[in-house]
DNA sequence: CGTAGCCTTGAAGGTGATCAATGTTTGTGG
DNA sequence: CCACAAACATTGATCACCTTCAAGGCTACG
């Protein structure tokens, strides 16, 4: 895990991102107050559960994934972090804050870290960004929403509705999406919760019946209205 | 249901809420301008999933539900409102929004129902406030999240664990403490994503275990030490 | 070149869903 | 105030889906 500090490359790069559209140039410097950049590598961890949360974190590229373990020890993936996604950032006005969840990178990726005196100085000055951060909340909670409304649904349902909601936000619904991050069936398993066999066995009956194929951890989604179908099927 | 418009006592009884004990009575009666009371039978739907969001709510008395339902017609409960807490305004801040969820009440209840003009006029001038309502919604993804920890866990770690989350979190553990919202078996099975029949197999064990009682639709852990060792059983 | 992570397939077994039938409580209108 | 309907609670039998266990192959990387 490497540390370099903020330049001006970075500040162009974060004006890409919806979060920041309505920012100007002078606040974006000061939102990155005594901030990094935080290179990670596949697999490394950038924070860890339970332990005290002193910076939150912005998603520069590649993807983190955020996980919690259940007391019995098994891994429970609750959501994928895309570029300009928001890590921690919710708990940053509490009082003395921990990480709720641990968060680890898939593939190589990097990271803005912020320290929490940053966001309690000019985050919080800022109300247009803060309602911008919680609607983030909000389109995150819709999402667990829609996957706990199918806990009685069959497996495969699961795992479809899991795919569609990878699918950029931008991206229009046709035929060969690439899913944007790069995902072992271990990692769909933990996110769906369920055991990599049962993912397995679903997923190559998919990529036989032409759905869905997959190369060096790519998944593409070559029949989507199908896999839409299998999504709301009962 | 009924509406009457809001008098000086509904901001005595909004005033002994957590959210507005920073708040002083003048910025009160602005934040609940051109509100109305609504008084909800059991049963009585408050508002329904995707339809137009003109109004949030606070919740005075009694409890409502938000749920949800799977495209197979599954009923999905998300959360169980308690009084004080906010229905609807994680989404007041959107352009024009519409309810994720319905929202329907359980009990005699009554709710504060607040125009979504009002939140965005004097809502989110108060910085305070906004994070208040921040915390909030965190908080609720926070027992979300500890409640998918456990999908892969046994039905009964799942019951357990919304009991204890159902638990007032000023109440201090100890036994023969009394769930604060009456609850039916259907609404358990149908906020851990199982079956009546199974749920009633599992507490019944309980009751005749003396881990827990009920009476009256109340149910009442009488063993905490024991439900406690239950959720956190792999 | 060996280990670690990932993918795959098969067989056995269990947890909880479903179906069916019945009792109990609550609420509503005549 | 009673009768009837609707919602809620209970118990048993059967069965499906998915987990678990076991064994093996593949690829990447130090």
């Amino acid at each position: 895990m490497k540390s370099t500090p903020v330049n001006t490359g970075i500040i162009q790069e974060l004006k890409a991102f919806p979060l920041f559209k309505n920012t100007n140039q002078k606040s974006l410097e000061d939102l990155c107050f005594s901030s990094d950049v935080i290179l990670s590598r596949h697999r490394d961890t950038l924070f860890t559960a339970n332990t005290k949360a002193e910076y939150f974190y912005i998603v520069l590229s590649g993807a983190y994934k955020l996980s919690r373990s259940s007391p019995s020890g098994e891994i429970i993936i609750l959501h994928f972090c895309p570029p300009g996604d928001l890590m921690a950032a919710f708990i940053m006005s509490k009082e003395s804050p921990t990480y709720p969840l641990t968060s680890t990178a898939i593939g190589p990726s990097r990271a803005l870290r912020i320290p929490q005196k940053t966001y309690l100085k000019y985050w919080t000055q800022n109300i247009d960004l803060i309602l911008h951060v919680q609607r983030l909340l909000t389109e995150r909670m819709t999402t667990i929403h829609s996957q706990r409304a199918l806990t009685k649904s069959p497996l495969s349902s699961k795992i479809a509705s899991l795919l569609i909601n990878l699918i950029d936000k931008q991206t229009t619904i046709h035929d060969n999406i690439q899913i944007p991050i790069p995902l072992t069936r271990k990692e769909i398993a933990d996110s769906v919760g369920s055991s990599v066999e049962s993912i397995i066995r679903i997923m190559s009956e998919w990529s036989k019946k032409g759905y869905i194929s997959t190369s060096e951890q790519t998944i593409t989604i070559t029949n989507t209205a199908k896999i839409i179908e299998i999504m709301n099927a009962e």
